[in-house]
DNA sequence: CAGTGGTCTAGACCACCGG
DNA sequence: CGGTGGTCTAGACCACTGC
């Protein structure tokens, strides 16, 4: 049974996949949708500012509640994903080899949350994606095996991190926080993307929680922002 | 005069920025809230919910509301806004220099999107930013000034573009598009940030759309990731 | 169990938009 | 001006957390 404002954003949703909603036209004002709901406005509020969020509506003061048009364009910045989930949508081919895969002690990792009991263990992943076969990322991946258990045997060659969090965790993978920078790669990073130590590459440090707050795994990834690009759409 | 809920998640932000609400602890509870602020416990979720989106807090079902961990970033990547606007949440003191602002014809920008009358006329900024005077980003903004009129007699020392746009344009600055890379600067971005040529920046390249789709600006930002970190919350 | 946030109601007043 | 969304109140009940 799901809150009924998530009811009504999924039904308006439905209505402007199916075209009874057209693009570029205007939801019924909210008192309409109170009526036809049978819901106060608080509720019918909470159920567009979802529909805003997701960039499928625009809320317009004193004029109301436009389809915005199109679909965004798949962008690696916008709705937490992993790094192969995002690359998927181009038309390459996409590949990985795994460099490392083994069980550490927390302390391999010292920006680990000090939240976690030092005594617990990580998966440590080390690894290569290729774009038709050319270097394009350089991910290092901490996982606790404590909320993931059964994930230090995946084939991580085959199966994408993500998916493999999401079939070992307990709880759902809820939200996450990435910050960006631009730095030089050091020797071995720039030797597995075959360039040199003076190509600038982005450096994307990651931090995943499940929907109780807990972090379950931590990421650093190097970019070859000359052959993946980091977009994204945003709404004002 | 400010919404009392925006006036609360300011006076929050402003506990925390100075460690009165230290990192990892977790705020008064919506009740104390409401009894300390005089509100409706409406108005402090409302508050509650801006610090949310901008990444400072992280609110948990049955438990609170926690400070979340690092500085408070500027979170410039999650929602369509001037830069000016992102940075103006951490504690430092920000300020503009101007080094160029004049109407130019659109083929001065050959990357303005196609559909462009090249006979119109742009308005170029070109502009540093400073945090506590220290140079931490270059910016290059084209705005089209037939969708902004009047823009080009502002004064952008003391006005966010962002601010301007918003006060000329006759629809709605509505979404946005960003790529990021990572890039070496070149000799005159480094002179103005002052740092050398193989610092790596992160390149921002943005374009930004009004309600009906018009493209009513394009910008070329060059930040010091050394001092800006470029953050943003992502949700499964 | 008490305390917390999540949802929802039924009102109210205001600011903004268009004709 | 009427219609729209933005803000705010004062309640209520529920689900989840931790002890």
């Amino acid at each position: 049974m799901l809150p009924i404002h998530e009811q009504i954003s999924e039904a308006l949703r439905s209505r402007i996949r199916s075209g009874e909603l057209p693009v570029g036209s205007r939801l019924p004002p909210e008192s309409t949708l109170m009526e036809e709901f049978g819901v106060a406005r608080g509720t019918v509020r909470r159920a567009l500012r979802t529909l805003n969020e997701q960039g499928i509506v625009q809320t317009l003061q004193g004029k109301g509640t436009y389809i915005r048009s199109g679909r965004p364009e798949p962008s690696i910045a916008q709705t937490l994903v992993g790094l192969s989930e995002s690359l998927s949508y181009s038309e390459k081919s996409l590949t990985t080899t795994v460099l490392t895969q083994e069980v550490v002690p927390v302390s391999a990792y010292p920006e680990f949350p000090t939240s976690v009991d030092p005594a617990e263990k990580l998966l440590y992943l080390d690894r290569i994606r290729y774009l038709d076969n050319v270097p394009v990322a350089r991910l290092r991946n901490w996982v606790r095996l404590q909320l993931a258990p059964g994930i230090e045997s995946t084939d991580f060659v085959t199966t994408a991190l993500f998916t493999a969090l999401e079939a070992c965790v307990r709880g759902r993978v809820a939200s996450g926080r990435r910050t960006f920078e631009a730095v030089l790669a050091d020797g071995d990073i720039a030797e597995s993307l075959e360039i040199s130590t003076i190509v600038p590459l982005l450096f994307l440090k990651q931090v995943t929680y499940l929907d109780d707050g807990d972090v379950v795994e931590c990421s650093d990834v190097w970019m070859d922002s000359q052959h993946v690009t980091v977009a994204m759409n945003l709404v004002r």
